[in-house]
DNA sequence: CCTTTGTGCAATCGCTAGGTTGCACATCTC
DNA sequence: GAGATGTGCAACCTAGCGATTGCACAAAGG
């Protein structure tokens, strides 16, 4: 039913974890790049970064795309969108509401 | 050491279960309220609402208030910039490198 | 005082997230 | 072809999340 609930589930649960919020950082700074190369320097094998690299692409903030034997994954931020949009939503709902409040407790004279 | 990265965990996390987006909306369409009477009409228990509450809570985004045997739960939505601005950075980053990837690619003649 | 109503606390349960290890498979390089 | 390097897949483990139930406690209201 409800597309959008499904979208943020899986953009915010994405961005809930530090180590894919680093990933998707380094992967905006360095450019695209394998998960062997990005487990580098990291305290996770790599086959736990291949699993962050998944619930990132799932949530559309990363493509993966093969080159030869490996695959470089890049980011795709654009898709963050929906996150901002939500969030200002929110925050300017509550904004209309504190508008109403403060009218109708100094009422026009 | 890096207190940002507990902030958008706590935050990220928060966002991530759509009962507690609801509840968010509706704390700031609706106004303050208790555990209780947001538990009215959801498909879950008032303990359920008031863990959700208490998630919210620690990611700032909600403070409780005693009124005599009530607890009012209110939303605090100013504290979602950490994440407006963590998203919009990065989104910001990329940019940039699209940028330079466009000059290198294109020098001035 | 006694009943009703709203909270708080604790134990419990099923499920999933995050991580690891081990091994098979594909692909360069020599 | 043979070894080195990069991926993919599957099993497994542990901790935490979301939710429930049951009961004790606090505060209104008659």
């Amino acid at each position: 039913m409800n597309a959008t609930a499904d979208v943020l589930d899986g953009l915010f649960g994405a961005l809930a974890d530090p180590t894919r919020r680093l990933l998707l950082r380094r992967l905006g700074d360095e450019g695209a790049q394998s998960a062997t190369r990005l487990s580098v320097g990291l305290p996770v094998s790599r086959q736990a970064i291949v699993k962050h690299l998944q619930v990132l692409a799932d949530a559309g903030l990363v493509t993966a795309e093969r080159a030869g034997r490996e695959v470089n994954y890049a980011a795709t931020p654009e898709h963050l969108s929906p996150g901002v949009s939500w969030m200002v939503d929110t925050g300017a709902a509550w904004d209309r509401r504190l508008q109403r409040l403060k009218r109708h407790l100094t009422p026009p004279t």
